[in-house]
DNA sequence: AACTATATCAACCGCATGCTA
DNA sequence: TTAGCATGCGGTTGATATAGT
């Protein structure tokens, strides 16, 4: 493989970057900004090249990077991105604060990849791996190729809307202060943060066929979320989809959980029982389903703390639902997502 | 303890894209 | 319109850590 042109030049090292290296980086950023990456080894005296310099920067340095562990709204999200933007990782990050794209993807390839394989999901088509037909009845798939299209111009337009704002902010040196105590008082005030672009919320609804269980485990069934009156959830799924729980995170990112929420469309509820070909499994939706929650609409639910409970764990679907007392109402839930524009 | 296999993730590489003269 | 340059993106590599035998 030949080497790449900026590092052609004698003596600019690679590999892994020292502590001392590091320091040197941070400190000219620092003080200076950026500017431009290719002028920026020499002036701030390391022998790399700036594009070394930029990743280095951008993924490892920049003061507001998160590390860690993903959270399960992380991962989520990862997912749903995932599946409506493909491998597009910068997109993805856009939507993730404080997580880079290497870090998305890297997390992608070694541990979500993996799970979703675990859970016969295909992690390139999220859909299961083990269905016979793979047939998506074709005006189906053209209405969910639709809205994915505007889905995917929209998370686009947002993720560029992030980055416009974040070149703004980077065009002053002092947005790379890593202290930011230090120089609050010098600095000019720092331009307000961008406006946050409507219905990103709409994102954060998934649907889990594990209804009332730890959601760390609940793969989701994606749907894509439009709104019509009420919200609908129109599944992407060209599989049938057991009765799903509707999870609505709230402002604080936490979770609620909503079953049995009102379908409309080929549905058929039942107790949960089917063999290895998916047509004898009930207590359905199937992809032109659609499920609305409506402003007048009450909705009968699990109490979402009570993780025991679970809709299929027996046959008797009625008795099961007899134990929730839990009565959300959906004008609550839905404030979230009232004045916003479609 | 030594070796091997596997997992992880920082960093590299080549190509694509956008900007400017 | 085009060429050259800077930067960004996504795929891949390889060093290191950890687990298993």
């Amino acid at each position: 493989m030949g080497r790449s042109p900026c590092c052609e030049k004698a003596g600019l090292k690679k590999g892994p970057w020292s502590p001392e290296e590091d320091e040197k980086l941070l400190e000219y950023i620092q003080q200076h900004g950026h500017g431009s990456w290719r002028a920026l080894p020499s002036k701030a005296g390391l022998q790399r090249c700036g594009k070394s310099c930029r990743l280095r920067w951008k993924n490892y340095l920049r003061p507001d990077i998160k590390r860690g562990n993903f959270s399960i709204q992380e991962e989520q999200t990862i997912i749903q991105l995932h599946a409506l933007l493909g491998n597009r990782w910068s997109t993805i990050a856009a939507h993730l604060p404080k997580r880079t794209d290497n870090e998305i993807k890297n997390y992608w390839n070694t541990h979500m990849k993996k799970r979703l394989s675990k859970m016969g999901i295909d992690p390139t088509t999220h859909k299961p791996q083990t269905h016979a037909s793979g047939c998506v009845r074709p005006k189906d798939f053209a209405n969910l190729c639709h809205m994915a299209q505007w889905e995917t111009a929209r998370l686009e337009a947002e993720a560029r809307l992030v980055r416009e704002s974040k070149l703004m902010s980077m065009s002053n040196p002092n947005y790379h202060l890593l202290n930011k105590a230090t120089t609050a008082a010098a600095a000019p005030a720092p331009p307000p943060p961008p406006r946050r672009p409507p219905c990103l919320d709409i994102l954060k609804v998934w649907a889990s066929t594990n209804p009332g269980k730890d959601m760390s485990n609940a793969m989701p069934n994606y749907g894509i979320l439009t709104y019509n009156g009420g919200l609908q959830l129109n599944f992407s799924d060209d599989n049938l989809v057991p009765i799903p729980t509707v999870g609505l995170f709230n402002e604080n990112s936490s979770i609620t959980n909503i079953n049995r929420v009102e379908v409309s469309g080929p549905w058929t509820a039942g107790p949960s029982n089917h063999d290895d070909d998916d047509d004898e499994m009930t207590g359905i939706f199937d992809n032109s389903s659609s499920m609305e929650i409506h402003d007048d609409m009450q909705i009968m639910t699990n109490n979402p703390l009570d993780s025991t409970d679970n809709y299929y764990d027996d046959d008797d679907a009625d008795a099961d639902a007899d134990d929730h007392d839990a009565l959300w109402n959906v004008p609550s839930l839905m404030q979230g997502f009232s004045n916003r524009t479609f």
